[in-house]
DNA sequence: GATATTAACGGACCGCGGTCCGTTTATTGG
DNA sequence: CCAATAAACGGACCGCGGTCCGTTAATATC
C-alpha cells in the first residue's frame, strides 16, 4: 500500500512549459505559444524579479506576483508549473550565459586551455555563479527531485565529465562528477559561507585542490 | 529593506525541545518532562512510525499524526517543533546505534583498524543507512538549514576529519570532510539509485575510489 | 467581418503546515 | 488534602501553495 516512490512524477498532464516553447508541427511552423500567454509571460517574470530585488526570494508568494503583474492566480501556476518553477525559469537567463562561457566562451573556461585548467575555471566561475544568484537558488533547492534532473544540472555534469576523460582520469566518471558537483550545491555554499564564515578564496582554492586530487592518476597505484 | 538572510533563525523563544531533555537544575536534579508531556511524546513517535510504515512519510500530515495519537494538533508541534523535526525525532534511534558503530563499535567499523579502512567501512554504512531510511531521510532534507547544522552531521563530519588526519591527509580538512559528506545526501543517493538506475555496489565502490583519491598524498607532487 | 474552436484566464476553493490563546492539569509547597 | 503556579493541552484560526472549472478571448477558417 504504500505509494510507488518520490520519484514516480506527476504523469503526462504536461502543460507547464516553463518556458516559450518552439515545437516542430506538421507542417513546418513551430506551434508558438498564444500572444497573451507570452505576454502574461513577460510580465509574471517582470514581478517576480522586481518581488524578489525587494524582499527576498524567499518571502515572495505566489500571489503577490499574479497581483504585481495584474493576472491571476491560477495563470502564475499555468505558466510556471510551481513555484520551483518559477525560480528556476528566474535563473534561465544567467544559467545560459554561464553555460555558454564555459562551452563557448573564451579560455581558461571555455575551449582552448587544457582540461585541468578549465576544470578549475569551472569550479571558481560556478561558485561565483552560485554566490551571486544564492537566494533564488535556495528556493529551487525545496524540490530535491528536480534539482538532480534538472537540465542545467545536466550540463554543468556532461562538461565535467568530458573534462575528466580529457584530463586521462579512469575511474567511475559518472560517480567523480556527481561528488565534483556536490561542491555547487546552494545550501552548502551558503552553509560555509555563512554559518562557518568561510572566505569566497577558501572554497575556489578547495575546489582547485579536489580537482586535482581527482585528476591525478587512478585507483590503482601511485605513480607507475 | 531586504530581511537580513536565510540563515538567520528564530530567536529565542526556544521550546521545541524534539527530545526529552535532562537539563541539570541547581539542586542536582534534572529539569524533567512533565508525566503527561512525555507520554504524549511517546505517542506521537509511534503513531507517526506507524503512519510512516503504512503510507510512506511523504503522505504523513501533522494532523494525521496528532489524530492517531489522540492529541491535539498543537500538542505536534509544541513537541517536535515542526514537520522536519518530527522526522529527525523518528531517525534518533538509528541514528545513534549508527553513531556508536562507528565511534566505538567492531573493527573495522569501529577503532582498531586503520584510519582508510575504517573509512571505507564507515562510507558503505552510512550509504546502506541512507538507503535503509531513505523516506524518511527526504523528508527531513526539506530544511536545507538545519541540514548543515544537524547534530548527526556534525558527528559524521568530525569523525570523518579525525579518521583523515589519522591517515596523514594533509589539505583543507574542513572542507575535504563537507566533500566527501556530500556522497550521503539523501536526494543524491535516491538520485543515483532510481533515476540512473545504480546498483549499491557502485555506489560502494565509488566511496572506496573517492576515499583513495582524498587520500592519496596531498596537493603538492605525487610521490616525493 | 462572422463563426467556430480551443487555448488561456482568474478567482473560488482545498489541504496542510504552523500559530495563538483560552482552558485544563500535573506538580509543588504548605 | 488544598491552593497556587506554571506547564501542557487542543482546536480554532491563518497564510500560502496548488487545483478546478466556468468564463473570456485569441486565432483560424470561411
Amino acid at each position: 500500500m504504500t505509494p510507488p516512490f518520490r520519484s514516480a512524477q506527476l504523469p503526462p498532464p504536461a502543460p507547464v512549459p516553463e518556458r516559450a516553447q518552439g515545437l516542430p508541427m506538421a507542417d513546418g511552423g513551430v506551434a508558438t505559444e498564444r500572444a497573451d500567454a507570452a505576454r502574461n509571460r513577460m510580465r509574471l517574470l517582470e514581478a517576480a524579479a522586481r518581488l524578489v530585488a525587494e524582499h527576498g526570494a524567499e518571502h515572495v508568494t505566489m500571489e503577490a506576483v499574479a497581483c504585481a503583474a495584474s493576472v491571476g492566480k491560477g495563470t502564475v501556476f499555468r505558466r510556471f508549473g510551481d513555484r520551483v518553477g518559477l525560480m528556476y525559469a528566474l535563473l534561465d537567463h544567467s544559467e545560459r550565459a554561464f553555460q555558454q562561457a564555459f562551452l563557448s566562451g573564451p579560455p581558461p573556461l571555455g575551449p582552448g586551455a587544457p582540461p585541468v585548467e578549465r576544470l578549475e575555471a569551472f569550479g571558481v566561475a560556478a561558485i561565483r555563479h552560485t554566490l551571486a544568484y544564492m537566494d533564488v537558488l535556495l528556493e529551487t533547492d525545496q524540490d530535491a527531485n528536480r534539482r538532480y534532473s534538472h537540465p542545467a544540472r545536466l550540463v554543468r555534469g556532461t562538461h565535467i565529465a568530458v573534462l575528466l576523460r580529457e584530463a586521462g582520469v579512469t575511474g567511475d566518471l559518472a560517480l567523480l562528477t556527481e561528488n565534483l558537483l556536490g561542491c555547487f550545491e546552494p545550501p552548502l555554499v551558503n552553509h560555509l559561507r555563512t554559518v562557518r564564515g568561510m572566505p569566497v578564496e577558501r572554497l575556489e582554492a578547495g575546489w582547485r585542490d579536489l580537482v586535482d586530487r581527482t585528476v591525478r592518476r587512478g585507483p590503482s597505484g601511485c605513480c607507475p
